[in-house]
DNA sequence: TGTACATCAGTGAACGCGCGTTCACTGATGTAC
DNA sequence: TGTACATCAGTGAACGCGCGTTCACTGATGTAC
């Protein structure tokens, strides 16, 4: 028998996750905003409501949370669109996701969007576990969408590869722009392009 | 009268102009693949066979160099495009480019590639001259395209903006992507819905 | 119920390092005579 | 032709600063009795 041992712990055991997802939220936020090399690891902590030198409890090294802030970044995708494609059928789920992905709302907001339109650049140069988890993001949402586009088997993967490249560029892209009126035009053009390529319209 | 007075002047007047275009040629090389916060002042002029206290003979910062930079490779661009075109009827001409745009040796190679492509990200949250130069290419970049579009002049522009953002996402997907095979396929994919955008095939 | 204790999430001072930037200096060169 | 000189592109030591990371410590809490 291996006697259980009551060690005295002060706080429940869901204390510590509770605070690392506070730091991780606030990282993938963080991130996207300013680019990894354009926040610090105070200036997440301090996000988080702490001080700089708690950081290591929870995370071996900066690049150690990059990794696992870009996997929340991509889940909050996941999660998003499988909250607005719940009670759709498959055309009406694409078309709004498309919509709300290739938006103005997007364009002002990379904080809570897509990684791909806000960090390729960043990850792409990355290496280790930051780069795998950024490559394994990119790869479930191009499946993601193949699994809801209305083409034969053979094509779709690569047709979802392109769509997904339309509508990051195009968010990228109206990004790049300062004036209001030409992003809007951009990401009106890229918006047409996408729904067109998902068979919409 | 104003008598000229000579000066004893060292060196060629263009001696410091082509140390000047070496430094820049090589920030623009550098700057694309290790991304701005990826390579210092003392990095570049190594590259340009120089020591980094000579850099500001040249440049006023490093903001003021990123942003030149930026728009020699703009520059650099555009003379592709004239280069690619030159002998060409549009058609064709506009073939030539996607194909070299979207393409494997471009995602292998940031270094003289698209800035678009390898820095949209970093330079959209830059601010100041950087950012303007950033803008700046790409207004003229999708432009360029719009004049070369077989489409109605009024809805050419937006075309172009569909179609750069459509090559520039491919191009960033498949370098997200570790997989040879998979990067491959997005590629070809991108390539083949940018070209039926342009109206080829 | 009250007191002593062990735990450990979080604190904040300190570290070494690389960065952007400054500046006194060097030395190759063309001009003046 | 030869010598003294002025120039200024480029050198390299030094600076202050913010960063990632470390570590001795704190103090709120639940447990033991």
């Amino acid at each position: 028998m291996i006697p259980i041992i009551y060690k005295a712990m002060r706080y429940a055991p869901e204390h510590k996750d509770e605070t690392k997802t506070r730091v991780l939220k606030e990282a993938a936020a963080a991130l996207r905003q300013h680019g990894p090399a354009g926040v610090s690891v105070a200036d997440i902590m301090r996000r988080a409501g702490l001080t700089h030198g708690g950081f290591y409890a929870h995370f071996a090294t900066k690049d150690d949370l990059v990794g696992q802030a870009v996997t929340e970044m991509f889940d909050q995708g996941k999660r998003r669109f499988a909250r607005m494609t719940a009670a759709l059928p498959p055309a009406q789920a694409i078309s709004a996701y498309i919509d709300a992905y290739v938006s103005q709302d997007h364009r002002d907001h990379p904080e809570r969007g897509c990684p791909i339109t806000s960090l390729a650049g960043d990850l792409s140069r990355a290496g280790g576990a930051v780069r795998n988890a950024f490559d394994a993001g990119v790869a479930s949402m191009v499946a993601r969408f193949a699994a809801w586009l209305p083409a034969p088997e053979e094509t779709r993967a690569r047709r979802a590869a392109a769509l997904v490249a339309q509508m990051a560029g195009t968010v990228a892209l109206a990004r790049a722009v300062h004036d209001a009126a030409a992003a809007a035009n951009i990401l009106e053009a890229g918006r047409a392009a996408a729904r067109h390529q998902a068979g919409l319209q």
